[in-house]
DNA sequence: CAAAAAATACTTAATATCAGGTAGCAGAAA
DNA sequence: TTTCTGCTACCTGATATTAAGTATTTTTTG
């Protein structure tokens, strides 16, 4: 009997991970450095957005979900925002090859317990998933100065991304490219002054001044392909 | 007698593994993806470029080299072109998060026997070692039409990565955060005729005319920290 | 040390971008 | 139908960038 308890409790104890990313390297990783972790289990892996969220309504409860910000089929924040609307126990952890405060604070803003940066060390991932699990908020090292100065200091300023139209993105997207306003203009057959004008709006939406700029914030915000 | 013939046969067959690479992630995932294959063995990893190469010269002999391209204290073309220059006989395979026709034409041209984006499947891995322990060439699938079209095409256009003096990449660095000359001037206390200047000489170093060209451009050569 | 490379600062002129307007038109939504 | 949004196009003036020079000082390097 008490060797059943025992039993019971230490099944309780047991942490289940879902990790979710396209990349076998990291999933790999993962595994090999939680391997001889003994109270956490890697319940599943999943290599898109859509199997992650199959995954969560079809199989068992999950404790912690490891989940890369950029996934082929959806980006990071909106499938936060989907799994916590349906499940609100779980613990989310995202991971970011980058570090920038912008999207940082719009993950948290979705719903997620913390983030890693993927040059992490084992220690570090494990620290985290402990930490998640205890209810507390976990940002890497590296980065959380910046980021809770944000948090703090302007209340929550993670500003909010910009709704960009199609032709805008298209734009944005040459313009990442190094074309000039002529040059875009000659391929979309379009007037310069057309350009300017979408170029103009950008600038605007994303309350910066010069081209660079605009490039930078789109850039942390994820909002350029390559 | 035999069985020692064998023994010996098959300490022969092994190929000696170097892994150069700063995220334990990416090491772990690899000593995961080949843990099962017997005639693989992982015989050190590298965090720095400096501690591969003094791996190479104080340690054992070594058969392929897993080569992250962007290091802390390097970029991997120039590493690759020190190993070739003091081991002839050992393969190189880069290994790249992006999939940069410039940046992979320019390894294979300083002596590289392939590369994987870091997408990719344990199969894809092995099979790599095989194929450059065989001799052969090994180019990731997703981009070897358009390389391979660079390296026929035009014999070898894999443009010379332009060498850049330490200010340059200061302002380059600057340029890329979104920067203007002014702004760039007040931070590093210079007239915006010298970063003017500095802009100008990059700009034909690089063979383009404006600013978000060269950013495009330097991206691509992994020049940029971000 | 001497030569070479890098960093600094300035001039002039052409071109591009940025900021502020206005405005017509098509398609979707209310 | 009316309204709203997105896309288009143009104008003007201010500011920034680019191109092509010259030239002095500092730092590196052979």
């Amino acid at each position: 009997m008490a060797i059943c308890v025992y039993l019971v409790a230490s099944q309780q104890a047991m942490i289940k991970l879902l990790i979710i990313d396209d990349h076998p390297l990291v999933t790999d990783g993962i595994r090999t450095m939680l391997k001889d972790v003994a109270y956490l289990e890697i319940a599943g892996t999943a290599r898109t957005a859509k199997a992650a969220i199959a995954f969560l309504r079809d199989c068992p409860p999950i404790d912690v979900i490891l989940m890369d910000i950029n996934l082929p089929d959806m980006d990071g924040i909106r499938l936060c925002e989907l799994i916590r609307d349906t499940h609100k126990e779980v613990k989310i952890l995202g991971l970011t090859y980058i570090n920038e405060a912008a999207i940082i604070t719009q993950l948290i803003k979705k719903g997620a317990n913390g983030y890693l940066i993927k040059d992490m060390e084992r220690e570090e991932l494990i620290h985290a998933i402990d930490q998640v699990m205890d209810g507390t908020l976990y940002l890497s090292k590296a980065a959380n100065e910046k980021v809770l100065r944000q948090l703090r200091e302007h209340d929550i300023p993670g500003k909010t991304i910009p709704v960009i139209t199609r032709r805008e993105k298209e734009i944005l997207q040459l313009l990442y490219k190094g074309h000039t306003s002529q040059e875009i203009a000659g391929q979309l057959y379009l007037s310069v002054y057309t350009v300017d004008t979408h170029r103009r709006n950008l600038l605007q939406k994303f309350n910066v001044h010069n081209t660079q700029a605009l490039l930078h914030v789109t850039r942390e915000m994820g909002l350029l392909d390559a």
